[in-house]
DNA sequence: CCTCTGCCTCAAGACGGG
DNA sequence: GCCCGTCC
DNA sequence: ACTTTGAGGCAGAG
C-alpha cells in the first residue's frame, strides 16, 4: 500500500521534511482525515481469539468500529482538530489487478470456510472465518452516520480517499491530510501527517511531512517526484527489475521524466512491467478525479456542527446499545471542544503568521512543477501478473 | 554500490483503574 | 508508566 | 489479524 520504501528515501534524501510533532501542534486546524482503513482496522482489532467480533448490538450486528471511531474522533474532537473524514469511492480501473489479487485470496479463504463447514471442520471453521473480515456496506453508512451526528463533515471520495484528501489541502481547504498512505504525497499533499493516532506512550513519533521539503531534498519537480514513486513500486503497476530507489532517483534526476528514464534502461537486462501505464498513472496522481473546491463549497460539505445529542442518544443507545452514560460523557466532551477551537488558532490572533494554509483560506500552493502533462494512455487492460508477492 | 531475497522481530484500538 | 480487563 | 499478517531492519548473494 503506497509508495515501497519511500519514507526511507525521504528520511536518507530530505530529512529536513519530516517533523516530529506533538498531536497539540493541530490545535484549531482543520484536517482531511483519510477514513478509508480505518473501519477494517478496528474490526480486526477488535476481535476474540476465536475470530468472532467483540462488540455487537443486540441484533448480533458488529459494532466495533463504531466504539473505535466515536473514541478517536473525540480525541481529535478535545485536540481542538477540527477533521473532516473522507471515505473511499470506488476503485481506480488501475488499482484492479491489486484488487483482484486481494478478491482472489478472499474467496479462497470463503472456499475454504463453506468446506470446513461442510466437513463440520470446528477448527478450521474459526480459522477461516477470521480471514473473511469484511467492511459492508452497512458498517459504512453507519461510520457515516455517526461522524455526522458528532457534528463533523464526511466526503465521499469518486474514487482514492487519499487523493481527495491531498487536493482539499493543496487547495487550502484543509491544513493538512491526516493518513498512513505515502502516495497521499504522490497526490499532492502539503503536508501530510503520519502516525497521528500513536499515543504519546508508544515509541512512534507522530510526523508531519513538506512536500516542498521533499521535493527539494530530493532535488526533483513535482512531476518527476511523481514518476519516482511510479518506479519505487505504487498499487497501480509493477517496476522495473534491478531498479530500486536509489537507481530511480538518480535516473530520474538525470533524465528528468519516465520516458528518459525508458530510454535509459536495456530492456533486454531490466524488464520493464506488463502493464506498464506510467503515462496514465502520472495523469491519475497528477489530477485524480475529485471533487472539486467549487462542489465541496456550493453543496456544503465541509461545515462543522454542534452535536445533534437527540441524534447521537437514538444512534448510540438505541441501535448500538452503548452505555447511556458514556454517551453523556462524549457528548460534553464534544460540546467542550467545540467551545475551544472554534475560536480558532491563538497564533492567528496574536502573531500575524501568513498561516499558509489557515481556516478558510482558499490559497492552493501548488507553485513550481509546470511539468508537461502526461497524455492520457487509454486502453491498456489491467493484468494481475506483477502483483504477485505483495 | 545497489537490488533482491530470506530471515528475523514486533505491533496491531482506545481507555482507564489498579 | 505498564498491565490487563472492558467497551457492546 | 494475535493458533496471523505485514512492514521494517539486517545480512549476504548476485
Amino acid at each position: 500500500m503506497g509508495i515501497k520504501q519511500l519514507m526511507k528515501m525521504i528520511g536518507d534524501n530530505a530529512p529536513d521534511a519530516v517533523k516530529e510533532i506533538k498531536i497539540e501542534a493541530l490545535f484549531g486546524r482543520k484536517v482531511a482525515v483519510d477514513a478509508s482503513m480505518s473501519i477494517y482496522q478496528f474490526l480486526i482489532a477488535m476481535q476474540h481469539s476465536d475470530g468472532t467480533v467483540m462488540l455487537t448490538n443486540k441484533e448480533g450486528e458488529t459494532t466495533s468500529h463504531i466504539q473505535g471511531l466515536m473514541n478517536r474522533t473525540v480525541r481529535l474532537a478535545e485536540c481542538g482538530i477540527k477533521p473532516v473524514y473522507v471515505f473511499d469511492g470506488k476503485a481506480p480501473d488501475l488499482k484492479r489487478a491489486t484488487l483482484d489479487d486481494r478478491k482472489e485470496k478472499r474467496e479462497a479463504s470463503e472456499a475454504a470456510l463453506a468446506a470446513a463447514k461442510e466437513a463440520g471442520d470446528q477448527e478450521n471453521m474459526e480459522k477461516f472465518s477470521k480471514r473473511t473480515v469484511r467492511v459492508t456496506k452497512e458498517m459504512t453508512e453507519d461510520a457515516k452516520t455517526l461522524i455526522k451526528l458528532m457534528g463533523f463533515p464526511i466526503i465521499e471520495a469518486p474514487t482514492e480517499a487519499e487523493a481527495q484528501c491531498a487536493v482539499m489541502a493543496k487547495n487550502g481547504l484543509v491544513h493538512a491530510v491526516i493518513s498512513e498512505d505515502m502516495d497521499t504525497l504522490t497526490f499532492g499533499a502539503p503536508v501530510f501527517i503520519r502516525n497521528a493516532f500513536q499515543p504519546e506512550s508508544r515509541k512512534m513519533p507522530i510526523n508531519e511531512i513538506s512536500l516542498e521539503k521533499v521535493l527539494a531534498g530530493l532535488d526533483v519537480t513535482m512531476p518527476q517526484f511523481i514518476d519516482l514513486c511510479i518506479l519505487m513500486g505504487c498499487d497501480y503497476c509493477g517496476t522495473i527489475k534491478g531498479v530500486g530507489p536509489k537507481t530511480a532517483l538518480e535516473k530520474i534526476q538525470k533524465h528528468k521524466d519516465m520516458a528518459g528514464v525508458i530510454r535509459s534502461i536495456d530492456q533486454s537486462k531490466s524488464a520493464l512491467p506488463d502493464p506498464f501505464n506510467h503515462e496514465e498513472i502520472h495523469a491519475f496522481f497528477d489530477k485524480p478525479e475529485v471533487l472539486s473546491s467549487e462542489q465541496i463549497e456550493e453543496q456544503k460539505l465541509l461545515e462543522w456542527a454542534a452535536p445533534d445529542e437527540e441524534g447521537l442518544k437514538k444512534f448510540l443507545i438505541e441501535k448500538m446499545q452503548f452505555n447511556e452514560t458514556r454517551i453523556a460523557n462524549v457528548i460534553d466532551k464534544l460540546k467542550k471542544a467545540r467551545g475551544t477551537s472554534t475560536q480558532g488558532r491563538l497564533d492567528s490572533f496574536f502573531k500575524k503568521l501568513p498561516t499558509e494554509a489557515g481556516a478558510g483560506a482558499k490559497r492552493p500552493l501548488g507553485k513550481d512543477a509546470k511539468g508537461k502533462d502526461a497524455k492520457k494512455a487509454k486502453g491498456g487492460a489491467s493484468v494481475p501478473a506483477w502483483k504477485k508477492k505483495k
